[in-house]
DNA sequence: AACGACATGTTGATTTATCAACGGCGCAGC
DNA sequence: GCTGCGCCGTTGATAAATCAACATGTCGTT
């Protein structure tokens, strides 16, 4: 029961939207989309996805905005443990791997150390 | 026109699995499958993402077997890519943590030293 | 040959997703 | 007031996905 997404295709854009924008109105969303249909289009998706519990729906100011339901660091570990285990077998290595060699992933010499730091706690609790 | 996987749901959880096991049958596929169709459901969805182009057909032995047809590494490198933006910012440093959080990724000391060593790799590079 | 047990492919019915037309609402400007 | 214009929601028609029944083929076994 860990994983039962079941998302169509749009459902899965403006979600994945949604967490790029944090608390999106309708029309950011449209423009983000790919081949955008009407705006009406949009706000049906919105609608299923807020009944299906996915989105929460509130106003700020006078405009509604979205926001996923489930809270943003669980989606973060769920979506990375899920690359992790369909692309990398598991394999934390082979993930740092190709994360640090996207294009546009150029390290900082601070965020070099933060991550040495990280590695140094990882390795002693795992005892 | 990076991204245009077009996958309704049923066909990107057998892509997932597919990219899990590398080379499965029809069979292994349906095997994984949430609440599993019939077998005939199963092959309905494969001669479909075959005619899309992201499957590849072949014998293996007496057995058909699949594979994505985008090479392992890009898919790899798509995948991360495409959570690295729509749940981290594009921050590595911020999915490298979640990464290492991960309940079940534990290092070996080997592990680690590599990593490390790709670390300042990856820094010298970024000069 | 005849049979059973699988593996595979195709068709068509049903369910679901996608979308735009339409209607309501609030507000600005005339 | 009335008109136009965003924003919002719902409905129903169309398109797509999902699925199982069915047909076909292959390989052993008797």
């Amino acid at each position: 029961m860990p994983d039962m997404p079941s998302l169509s295709r749009r459902e899965r854009e403006v979600m994945d939207i949604v967490h790029q924008l944090g608390k999106p109105t309708a029309g950011q969303i449209r423009e983000r989309m790919a081949d955008p249909p009407t705006d009406s289009a949009v706000r049906s998706v919105l609608r299923i996805l807020v009944e299906k519990g996915h989105l929460g729906k509130e106003y700020d100011g006078p405009r509604l905005v979205y926001s996923p339901r489930v809270p943003v660091v669980r989606a973060r570990r769920g979506a990375m443990r899920h690359v992790l285990r369909t692309f990398f077998g598991g394999s934390v290595e082979g993930a740092v791997a190709t994360l640090l060699a996207l294009e546009d992933s150029t390290l900082s010499a601070d965020e070099r150390e933060r991550i040495m730091a990280m590695i140094d706690e990882a390795s002693e609790e795992g005892r």
